[in-house]
DNA sequence: GTGTTACTTGCGCAATCGCGCAAATACGCA
DNA sequence: TGCGTATTTGCGCGATTGCGCAAGTAACAC
């Protein structure tokens, strides 16, 4: 990347697959809900909408590739967030997804999708 | 996220859609490719590695939702960044994985696995 | 017009992913 | 010990993704 520019290829797939954690609506529900605390499973799933099977398989991906961390206390599981900087970048992922929209939408021709969108991420 | 924890989940999908797309070892290899100049898709397969045809898919995808911009000059498309933000939320991503694999492989029980990873990020 | 270069698109198939279900494991309490 | 709660794991199947191949479109030169 920028002072970077020739990253390899290992270098990629690591970086990817890291994305990949992050790259579906479940998962990025399941962050939201870990992201100010530490929470257990069942309340994880019941924040997604999820069953607490489809959560545990969720997070064990999270949790392998090291965006989140588990920590038993008693019979329930904490998870929470690994880095606080990995909200901060998807944070900035959103503001910036927010502008492009919002610049979309300014235009007159901006088609309905994109209209869709801009309101889905409560903007417009 | 922080400030607004209740994200909608449209907006989760909205999300997950976007971080699908670096979630892939050739779509990150292309990001790397335009990060610093715009570039034609030729050029980008060949750095990339892929055929072509399949670097034009992989930017159809990238550009449909919002991550690169192309432009036509001549017979030959030109793709770049669509925000030099995007860029800032990957570097952030690598610095934090690269400082995470750090602390785990500090300690004498890190396994092989991570000891490749850090490798992989040429940390360590 | 023909030819060439640059890119995109439709199709088909193998590989992967997401999720429900049932079974297994781990912990705490009486 | 046995029981209830919390979480994980293995399995199977439908849905999605990635990619090669062949065909199609676009811009330029002749």
């Amino acid at each position: 990347m920028p002072r970077n520019p020739a990253m390899s290829n290992a270098s990629c797939e690591l970086l990817g697959g890291f994305f990949a954690i992050l790259a579906h609506g479940t998962r990025m529900r399941i962050f939201c809900a870990v992201h100010e605390q530490a929470r257990t499973v069942t309340e994880i799933a019941a924040y997604s909408g999820v069953s607490i099977t489809n959560a545990s398989q969720h997070l064990r991906l999270m949790r392998d590739r090291g965006a989140v961390v588990a920590e038993k206390r008693g019979q329930s599981v904490y998870y929470r967030i690994a880095d606080s900087r990995f909200v901060e970048a998807v944070m900035l992922i959103r503001e910036t997804l927010v502008d492009g929209l919002q610049r979309s939408t300014a235009e007159a021709s901006a088609p309905a999708r994109l209209r869709r969108r801009a309101r889905a991420l409560r903007i417009a």
